[in-house]
DNA sequence: GGTAATTTATTGCACTTGCAACGATTATGG
DNA sequence: CCATAATCGTTGCAAGTGCAATAAATTACC
């Protein structure tokens, strides 16, 4: 094995690779301020919008629709907890699930994070302008697809 | 404070979340494969094809261009260095630098990764078809503005 | 009905990460 | 020149992560 020749690759055009630096900038945007005014994450941020809009919702729930390992979940759920943000009870018609939803304090934390979650979309949709359509087209195709 | 109204918010439409999502499912097709077969992660990955088409390059230089802490560089190089895939020597003519570069050994793994990611991108420009062009001009609104 | 298989959530472990602090080297400027 | 500032790469530390193993509860099946 002496020097094989390589083919061209340009990792700034690599698509996975593009999608992650993106990514990467876009939650920084907000998470950073999330983080520092407020001390939340963004795995607990997923949990707090899924309990935001649905009720009393278990951990499987949450993994399930949020794109969130479960433990991660799990774990996101208790720093929640002791922050007093949500309140974890246990669903007494199956005693394996929990059932988490807000607290009063939690409800009034969201109160505060969901307008500036909703001006950061705006802004990133204001950024996009007339790419907007063609780029949520793209995303679809590889978050969608079956399989 | 009892309970505030909460205003509509639909995470699956929130796009820093559809990227997210998107990105790390690109990037797990490819990790996947690369942890299993050949032991390299993705920080790895992108240090090694940095490596393959820019000869002495500094841990700076790296993460300026690649996307990472200089931490994460650093502690990339030094896997693949014990690994046998990429040399460190001192720049003599700066000594605070390092010149990495790819051993026998890491052009031969490179060799062998850079077809499947070109396969990979292949793979996903034929996902996204029509939608490839849209997509990357929203890419690029996003990564690319000045600030 | 009782045992085995499944499901749910948590946790132990090893590893990765970001951040700040650090030592080493080089640049700056009086 | 010498002291101060800036740059480069590494590392300590606390925190987060994925994965497998576990305990508790429920379901399935003979």
């Amino acid at each position: 094995m002496t020097a094989p020749k390589l083919p061209e690759f340009d990792l700034t055009r690599f698509l996975p690779y593009r999608l992650a630096v993106a990514a990467e900038k876009l939650s920084e945007g907000l998470a950073r301020r999330y983080r520092s005014e407020f001390g939340i994450s963004v795995p607990e941020w997923r949990v707090l919008v899924h309990l935001a809009h649905s009720g009393n919702v278990s951990v499987r729930d949450i993994e399930a629709r949020v794109a969130m390992e479960k433990s991660k979940v799990s774990r996101a759920a208790t720093r929640l907890e002791s922050a007093g943000y949500i309140a974890k009870e246990i669903n007494e018609s199956d005693r394996r699930l929990l059932q988490l939803s807000l607290t009063t304090k939690g409800r009034a934390l969201m109160a505060r994070l969901l307008p500036l979650a909703i001006a950061y979309q705006d802004e990133i949709a204001a950024r996009l302008a007339e790419t907007l359509e063609g780029f949520e087209a793209g995303l679809d195709r590889i978050t969608g697809g079956k399989e």
